[in-house]
DNA sequence: CCCTATAATGTAACCGCTTACATTTCAAAT
DNA sequence: ATTTGAAATGTAAGCGGTTACATTATAGGG
């Protein structure tokens, strides 16, 4: 059987509050002879507080929950690495849970709200609904989202600057490469990061005065083969883009097949670039240029703002929501040349 | 001020035991009439049982713990996502842990079992030490193994089957393709499934009477640098051989690199194979040949055996552990030849 | 209408820890 | 020696469920 804390009392001579305290916080308040001598019966007998009538105790499970739509690639074991990084300096364990094909996002969620599973969560979702939304709205567990949706002024928010980055890319190739005609593969229409990063590749656009022209906007689904069917759309048309910006880096390497099998050469024949900055493109041959996204920070910063409000949550005050943007910066290949 | 179970008794005119009842296992011996009433009010007060209350009294914490080396890349995640998947099924929490800068193996596992935070954990681990044999027979939280390594008899294992998958390859090569230069670039030494892929590199060219050259079996470190410089060492030899088996894909990468950085071609020139079948494999030109290892695979079948376990774990005959090896296959690319 | 078996519900102890409040100990001050 | 206040420790009531056991309601048989 296992040890409790009454068997340690016991065998210590002393009263639980004692042990409890001896072991806890207030470590300081027990005479160090008593303190050592329950660290030493603790010892004897092999003595693991039960976390769970802890727990219960403190009203607090000392976990944060983390809700990723997927977790296939790169792009999410980074964001948990931030996370679990944080969490566990701050002392939480960290619960993942993700959508699969038994399960999905609204499952993942209520299966950590609905039974108090854990003290905060952290939400990554490509996009709102009413049904989360309501949700949410039914449970007072601190959320942090990790989302380009606007709106949502209630909760804390991460996002990556999926803006700035597709406008700083586009301006790139438009203003460093004097490219003009540039087509984009964007996300799904319901994914924000995708909706974002289309909004700046368009912006930019009009900044420097290009038309935009509607057949080299090609809506596709964040893979592989999504990009590989985008990509052959805008190969056979009869007036080619020379560029192709792919929403992402899993996209772009979809292009990459396409235009070999097609026989285009990039970046001669056709400039490719993508955006993630994931691990696997600079395998791709030649060299991806691509946005790059400091992916473990968002999980960091994250997961600081859920802490912190995890920390003040006794008082009333509530801190008004922030709204933090991850910046981000160009990694410059050789899968695009200078227009000719 | 959240609903309690009592809370939800009173309104409803009825015991906490019915409500407990009403809600849980024990659901059909509730009159339907009583249910009813008791499900109104639990949605009336937004009842959400505490989960930690449950935990306590039922001396379990729902939850397992995956302990990984690293969480960096396609690996990883697919084991998390085979271990999520069972997990869930089973209505298990999946808390995952990992190594880092700030925490070790040794941390994680204490993380989970010095305060009972988990029912069981699943354990992944290159290689055995002292100190980690010492924890895990101090505990008595079910334990499944995810390695290759041998003896480890008293707990439940899970490995790939690197002995057979790399005596398959090299006796493709060999059987085959007619090959007998073949060299290996093995994984460190101290890690058990680079051990085991050796043995059956090995095992392979005895069988077939090819004398082993010490100067082609080159220790390096799974990581696409050490391929790189594993390989250049190969081809700088005056014997060179023709084929390079890479104990990973990712070293068969950095074989890519070098290859191409001293004017080699593959397949033509030099042949490369690897071992693991991860996604970005399929990325390198030519497609890499390589060993098929099921990842997620591996996930779902040791957390099959975690959750065996921790169902009868009430019964006192113990099972006898088991030991499953995931057998693999071999992905046919274009990076190795028949031999001339 | 009573008896009895079974179904439905209630009572209260328990899970193992924390902690507010009560009590005791003890050293310094008087 | 007595007083006093801080330090050390103890007592016991939670935390919010579950469940063994006790009690009450209900229905069918005599």
């Amino acid at each position: 059987m296992k040890a409790t804390i009454y068997d340690i009392a016991k065998k210590a001579g002393v009263s639980t509050a004692t042990v409890s305290r001896a072991l806890g916080e207030e470590r300081e308040r027990v005479k160090p002879k008593t303190r050592e001598k329950i660290l030493k019966v603790c010892k004897d007998l092999n003595y693991q507080p039960n976390r769970i009538a802890k727990n219960l105790a403190k009203k607090s499970t000392g976990a944060i929950g983390l809700v990723l739509p997927e977790i296939q690639g790169d792009f999410y074991t980074e964001i948990i690495r931030g996370v679990d990084e944080i969490a566990y300096s701050g002392n939480y364990n960290l619960i993942v849970s993700s959508s699969h094909s038994r399960r999905n996002i609204v499952e993942s969620i209520l299966g950590f709200m609905r039974e108090s599973m854990v003290d905060g969560v952290i939400l990554m979702i490509p996009s709102m609904n009413r049904q989360i939304e309501e949700i949410l709205s039914k449970f007072l567990t601190p959320i942090v989202i990790i989302s380009d949706i606007e709106g949502l002024g209630e909760y804390d928010k991460v996002s990556i600057d999926n803006y700035q980055g597709a406008y700083s890319m586009t301006e790139y190739l438009i203003k460093s490469l004097k490219h003009k005609k540039i087509a984009a593969i964007c996300g799904p229409r319901d994914n924000q990061d995708a909706t974002m990063r289309k909004k700046g590749y368009v912006a930019a656009l009009k900044k420097y005065k290009i038309p935009i022209r509607k057949e080299w906007i090609i809506e596709s689904d964040f893979t592989i083969e999504g990009g590989e069917i985008a990509s052959s759309r805008l190969l056979s048309l009869s007036e080619k883009p020379d560029v192709i910006f792919a929403a992402n880096d899993n996209m772009a390497a979809g292009c990459y097949k396409t235009a070999e099998a097609l026989g285009y050469k990039a970046p001669e024949d056709i400039g490719i670039v993508g955006f993630d900055h994931i691990a696997f493109g600079a395998f791709l041959k030649p060299k991806l240029t691509t946005v790059h996204v400091q992916v473990p920070e968002i999980g960091r910063v994250a997961t600081n703002l859920l802490l912190d409000r995890l920390k003040d949550s006794g008082s009333n005050k509530k801190a008004s929501p922030k709204n933090i943007k991850i910046s981000t910066g160009i990694i410059i290949g050789d899968s695009v040349l200078k227009a000719k």
